[in-house]
DNA sequence: CTGTCGCCTGGAGCGCGCTCCAGGTCAAGA
DNA sequence: TCTTGACCTGGAGCGCGCTCCAGGCGACAG
């Protein structure tokens, strides 16, 4: 049930310096030592850290992830900010999509233009 | 029908820095100057910029904006290169959109958890 | 005639999110 | 016993895409 560092980078999908610099940054505190200091895994941790890639692969910044780490360090009580922030985060992927589209609409026009031009 | 670099950045929504700093990386050859060295752009230099823009903000990186641009200049030999780059691209964005979708996925699931939790 | 304004240049600096490095500890295998 | 390998730390460095700065120039307003 535990995890190496290294375990818990490949499943993941990060380096282990990553997961370093989100322990630094205070995104993942908390994780156990070993006996001579090496970081220990659990599965909570794991899907803490997925959790937190899967936001931050969908664009939100460290500041706000840190804000979200904190709120999950804060217990029960915070569960309401936390739902807050990850429905912000849902609406923000929607804006974010929708303006992909926008721009995909005008690279779409110019590949069609370029087109009609070569048939001339 | 020229326009001024302060008229240029406004139009296009981007910075006069960054129009300069598009110009000294070579993605805006060809701009002309008026006889005391200031930059005048044309109809055709704004919706250049405009596409390279848009391009950028959906997510295509410099080195590769670079070589559109050089494909420009390239003339009508190049338009079927700059429609693949453009196809391409076009895919690029299925792709990250499809991310999205799936981050979202997740995210919106982790919300139905927390609401479930909180209704116990 | 003196601001002030918009622009010019080359080059330094910045914010983000890692990524790499030096130097060290311990454990297990040959 | 020696080596290899995974991990540790603090801190420096990096790549990207701008952004800002100092110092200067010409045009136009008061």
């Amino acid at each position: 049930m535990p995890y190496t560092p290294g375990e818990a980078a490949g499943r993941i999908g990060v380096s282990i310096d990553t997961i370093r610099y989100y322990e630094k940054i205070g995104l993942m505190n908390g994780v156990e030592r070993d006996s001579v200091g090496r970081r220990v895994f659990s599965e909570h941790d794991l899907s803490r850290l997925g959790l937190l890639r899967c936001l931050r692969d969908s664009g939100m910044p460290i500041a706000r992830l840190r804000r979200f780490a904190e709120l999950l360090e804060g217990g029960d009580e915070t569960a309401g900010q936390r739902t807050a922030l990850l429905e912000e985060h849902d609406r923000e992927i929607d804006e974010k999509v929708a303006q992909l589209r926008l721009e995909q609409k005008r690279v779409r026009e110019k590949i069609a233009w370029y087109r009609s031009v070569a048939e001339h």
